[in-house]
DNA sequence: ACCGCATGTCAACGGTGTAGACCTACGGTT
DNA sequence: AACCGTAGGTCTACACCGTTGACATGCGGT
């Protein structure tokens, strides 16, 4: 009797054939595999598996494996909350932009997605969730009271500085943790000494990299330099 | 006798088997092929094909497809140059950046690459053309009076800025080019209306965006807030 | 003359994204 | 009650992919 013939294999979470397949479940699953293994562990095939169904019938909800992708990076930005905090504009950017960091660090398999996806697709047929950061970001802003040329400005100026460093500080990572020698454990002793003296040098620094302060420094100077260069907002 | 027996079919290049194949040819040829069909496009079968020899020819010179790949990032960031003019640290630096602005534009496709595969090996164990620059910047910060740890933040400062205003100008791309009315070059007109009022009102901004003059304007906040942070190089 | 090594080739394996035909169940209309 | 259109799920099949392992060839050194 107690033999349920077998069917019970799938991946950690198996629920292997509850309720339909909604684009939500894909889309939460896909993330799951993303956050676990990385975009390259990622498969339409492996992601049917999860959840319990024929590969096919992924394509009953979405029309590619990019629409997919596409639509894990905009889940992960749904989750940048925008105008929630009070104060001047440059306090609630500063939020969103922790928030965005915070997001990355969760998710650092999705971050190139994230970066990345946009370049293959014109503004107007990004998906929407994508879009709606910015659209908030220029409300926030507007409302401050600029001009909407120099709220795109300053977006844009917000954002590039954000891809940019969040992509350098996902880069720093240490190769053999438990390692107590700086050298060895970011991997330096590799790099002939001869061509690399510096970076060599620079272990000890390197090892005690501190993203969150890095990140305050850098809006530190974007926001210095952006209300000095532009008009400043009628309050 | 004079039939040679119809081996005349290759890619655009054809030279279909001259003499041995070489690390640099293989890479010049994947840069190729990425700057024609970008990195969806690429595969090592294709290559193969493109050099007139089997696939398989590829792996007594790689590893494996991503070691080209990584192979193709670096022949690309080679060819940035770092020194060369002369002037204060400033003045040096942004014309590195200039550079790396005009290598992005050449090869769009690759810049995924360049931003992306570094997220994927410490820093040890990255191809040594990669983290050239690198060395490159340091020695030249260090020249001109700054400390180790100082010279780091400036590298990680402008590099950070360079890679997210890199990837901002990339999106920016037009739908068709051959629209005048800006809504519609760039899909605009996709976007509901009632969500998205801003965005769509932006068209006509979006449409003349001045990607040389957005560095500039970055590079000058940039090291505004550089150089009243740090402590000055002793000159 | 021999060996070893660098280079190139071939066939094969297991995996991939997705087109197309099919089957089933259900809600609405007649 | 009979019908049908549609949405969701499944299956098969195709063309392609990255890579392993065995095999062929030619050259330089001993």
């Amino acid at each position: 009797m107690a033999d349920t013939p077998a069917r019970r294999t799938a991946e950690p979470h198996d629920l292997p054939d509850n309720g339909p397949v909604t684009r939500e479940l894909i889309l939460s699953r896909a993330l799951e595999i993303i956050d676990h293994d990385g975009i390259d562990g990622f498969s339409m095939r492996r992601l049917g598996k999860v959840l319990g169904r024929d590969p096919m019938t992924l394509y009953r909800h979405a029309p590619s494996k990019a629409a997919v992708l596409d639509g894990v990076a905009e889940i992960v930005l749904d989750q940048l909350t925008v105008g929630s905090a009070d104060g001047d504009w440059v306090t609630q950017l500063r939020e969103v932009a922790r928030d965005f960091r915070r997001l990355a660090l969760d998710h650092p398999h999705v971050v190139p997605l994230l970066v990345t996806r946009p370049l293959a697709t014109p503004l107007g047929l990004r998906p929407l969730g994508t879009l709606r950061p910015l659209e908030d970001i220029l409300r926030l802003l507007t409302r401050a009271g600029f001009g909407s040329s120099d709220a795109l400005q300053v977006y844009r100026a917000l954002f590039g500085f954000l891809h940019g460093h969040v992509l350098d500080e996902l880069q720093e990572r240490v190769e053999r943790p438990e390692e107590s020698d700086d050298l060895l454990r970011l991997g330096l002793h590799r790099l002939p000494i001869g061509d690399f003296p510096l970076l060599r040098g620079l272990a000890p620094v390197l090892a005690s990299y501190d993203g969150a302060a890095e990140l305050e420094r850098g809006l530190d100077i974007l926001f210095a330099g952006l209300t000095a260069t532009l008009a400043p907002p009628c309050p």
